[in-house]
DNA sequence: GTTCCTGCAAAGGTTTTGCACCATA
DNA sequence: TATGGTGCAAAACCTTTGCAGGAAC
């Protein structure tokens, strides 16, 4: 288990080059919503719902349309750039697939709704032997923990 | 690795009788839309959509509105008989938390939508070993492998 | 100039809520 | 009889789609 280093943005920087470069290479126009939407993606981080980040954008005063947020984000979710996370009772999040292929997975508090992530390489390799070991070819994974987190722990007592 | 064996019906028995006692423990009344999904539940082995077990339910002559099945799935929910599955662009999933402690994660088949299940040792104990190192008290997960199944990966050669 | 992308508005589908009525205890 | 559960209908919610105008190539 390891926390995110301080090369997160490195990171983020690299993810950006390549979510443009995989735009060019298809033939994607730029310069438009969806552009703005990769911009701000990696400027946060990802990990974000679509209406938080069309709302971040409108602020940030450019005019973007949460349905072009949504058309940009399944778009980069198709490519392989975002993996889109599903909770019970809240709207999706969108979070970026990273290059160096580092990626985290979730704790949800049931108590206080917070969530919180992790990482555990016993729990990446026991995934890749699973991987190896059916006819099920293995792209991604999501991993999602619930119970309480220490804050609600330590209420309860 | 390990298929699901003849046992489950016992399981599913012994699931509808822990969920009858545990609404009447808490005060809850019986006979009525609840109990229907409870009973349907058991029967089917879990694992439906809200909607799905509606129709189940009103095609068995019961007059079942779609909103008390919601209801009756939540609160199961809270009570931890049962688990709430989200994929996106479906409706969620419920399936049976069996009194035995057995589950099951989900193989999505990106190419066709299909899913498919496996349970798998050294991925529960992976996530025991997180359960036992960190401030959050882990009481259950979820675990999505996402990927193409045998039969796409079969037509794609 | 052509094509793709976008904003806006409306629709779609799932889930929740309000309310009056009924059944259980 | 009092309370909680239910059906029905409507609302709320997130997400997708249609379409006409505008931008990028």
């Amino acid at each position: 288990m390891t926390s995110a280093p301080d090369n997160q943005s490195v990171a983020a920087v690299a993810w950006r080059e390549a979510a443009l470069a995989a735009l060019r290479e298809r033939g994607h126009r730029t310069g438009g919503a969806r552009t703005a939407v990769i911009e701000r993606l990696a400027a946060g981080g990802g990990c974000v719902e679509a209406e938080e980040l069309a709302r971040d954008l409108r602020q940030a005063g450019d005019q973007v349309a949460t349905a072009s947020v949504y058309r940009a984000l399944t778009l980069l979710g198709e490519i392989g750039l975002l993996h889109r996370i599903a909770l019970p009772s809240a709207p999706a999040r969108f979070e970026l697939v990273l290059p160096d292929g580092a990626h985290h997975h979730h704790l949800v508090c049931a108590n206080c709704g917070s969530t919180d992530a992790f990482s555990d390489e016993a729990l990446e390799q026991a995934i890749q032997k699973i991987s190896a070991r059916t006819a099920f070819e293995v792209r991604s994974h999501d991993i999602t923990l619930h119970g309480r987190c220490a804050a609600c722990r330590a209420a309860a007592q």
